[in-house]
DNA sequence: GACATACTGCTACATCTGTAGCAGAGTGCC
DNA sequence: GGCACTCTGCTACAGATGTAGCAGTATGTC
């Protein structure tokens, strides 16, 4: 399942705010987009066209839910990256980063402790 | 500079063998795609137009090299990702590739030497 | 010098994406 | 009961993307 930038910010408040109505996510989407009410129905009806979103009629209105879960669509999204910028190898996409991305230090922080949760794992 | 899917492929190629006319990087691509030629120079001239890859005639040929470099490319691809997919923060991306992504255990030690030796600079 | 090749720059066209307008129907309010 | 809202499902349209055909021109070959 493969989201365009727009979908990804339909699909992200989505997430957190599910199950919710067209007027709710856009509420939510707040100052970050400054989408037309239409046009947040029409990424919806795509969503909902393509599976990644159920949608229920509730009175006279229609409730959307995520059906594609988020630890999903991240997979996949970075499968594809890893395969078309990274020659598919796990290694050369850590190099870049450690590497070339500046990571603050907590970010570092961060990856040396799940490293050492990972080597735990192992020793186990 | 975003690059299409499309686009990436023919990135691909003409960073291992440019300079290089279109011919040799259809053979490059080889069964990587089963591109028509004049599909790679529909491409080329995309890429060329968006200023990616530059393009000189030599003799009745036109060679080309690329012009954005793929350290670059991969930073503004992942950080759209990081941005679109992982609220930003390197800690959601750490955090889904080692719990959810399957590394092999090659990757595994790479990645747990790359954290060695991030750790050994920040005791020096 | 006529032909098959190989290149080149255009043009084309179906999809996908981003963005939005519009008409019709239900609802609350005076 | 009519008006202002608010939803809903369509329709639209421009730009990006994937994919390729075509006509014109230079070149090697017999």
């Amino acid at each position: 399942m493969n989201l365009s930038d727009a979908e990804w910010k339909v699909m992200q408040v989505l997430w957190s705010e599910q199950p919710a109505t067209a007027r709710v996510l856009l509420d939510a989407l707040g100052s970050d987009t400054e989408w037309a009410y239409s046009t947040l129905k029409t990424l919806l009806a795509r969503l909902v066209e393509k599976g990644a979103v159920s949608a229920r009629t509730e009175g006279r209105q229609r409730v959307y839910s995520a059906k594609l879960k988020k630890q999903r669509a991240r997979k996949t999204a970075l499968s594809g990256l890893l395969g078309k910028a990274f020659d598919g190898h796990w290694g050369n996409l850590f190099h870049h980063v450690i590497e070339e991305q500046k990571l603050s230090a907590a970010d570092r922080e961060r990856l040396r402790e799940m490293l050492r949760a990972l080597e735990d794992d192992d020793d186990t």
